[in-house]
DNA sequence: GAAACGATTATCT
DNA sequence: GATAATCGTTTCA
């Protein structure tokens, strides 16, 4: 397929090599392209969430839980991608930040198709009057549209078939910060940013 | 081995 | 806005 994102250039490591409440925000406006089951699909990130580490009681590698199996690549290097199952149904893809040994990343909740949205459309076996933003909108919804499984679950995001790539830059007045969604400790905490009036954004989109 | 709990979504009213 | 569906992960006995 030629959509112009053959020579889209990789986000590299060092970018994720922060504080996930830094790369957050920073990877509104991105690129993730998947190529799966020999469809390209592409969309750009609207909504994400930060999950900072041990301290943050709503992660799934809080302190008191330490190191298991579903989240070990949490523990390991940075720029990876981290899947897990939700509510045992839907997949939820997140980015591993900070340094290798200290467990955070940023969970993506909301794409706009870019490329390939009839892929998209079929994934979802959406009704054919639903309007495109409804595509990617939710963390479980977007895994589904562009086909990401747990199979991807540790893989480097600067290679296929799973790629976040820079884009257009949302310029600083354009992103909203809020609380969380869906979690039940530290609901207090505005890590949850998203672009101001999207309509693929999951809720709240003021 | 058993039980509780979701980083959700679809489908109601 | 409220609720059911649904099952993997974790925790506890």
């Amino acid at each position: 397929m030629k959509d112009g994102l053959e020579e889209r250039a990789p986000i590299g490591a060092r970018f994720f090599a922060r504080p996930s409440e830094i790369v957050a925000p920073a990877l509104l406006g991105a690129l993730i392209i998947t190529e799966i089951d020999g469809f390209r699909t592409a969309g750009r990130i609207v909504e994400t969430e930060a999950y900072v580490g041990p301290s943050d009681e709503a992660s799934h590698a809080a302190g008191r839980i330490g190191q298991t199996a579903r989240n070990a690549v949490m523990f390991g290097e940075p720029g990876v991608a981290y899947v897990y199952r939700s509510y045992g149904i839907h997949w939820c893809l997140n980015v591993v930040t900070n340094e290798r040994g200290f467990p955070a990343a940023v969970l993506i909740r909301a794409i706009e198709p870019v490329s390939g949205i009839e892929t998209m459309r079929r994934r979802r076996a959406l009704p054919p009057d639903a309007p495109d933003p409804a595509v990617g909108r939710g963390p479980g919804n977007l895994t589904r549209a562009l086909g990401i499984t747990g199979a991807l679950d540790g893989h480097r995001l600067d290679q296929p078939p799973l790629i976040i790539a820079r884009d257009s830059a949302i310029p600083q007045s354009a992103i909203a910060a809020g609380p969380r969604i869906g979690i039940s400790r530290a609901t207090d905490w505005p890590l949850r940013f998203w672009v101001r009036g999207n309509a693929a954004v999951s809720r709240n989109r003021s």
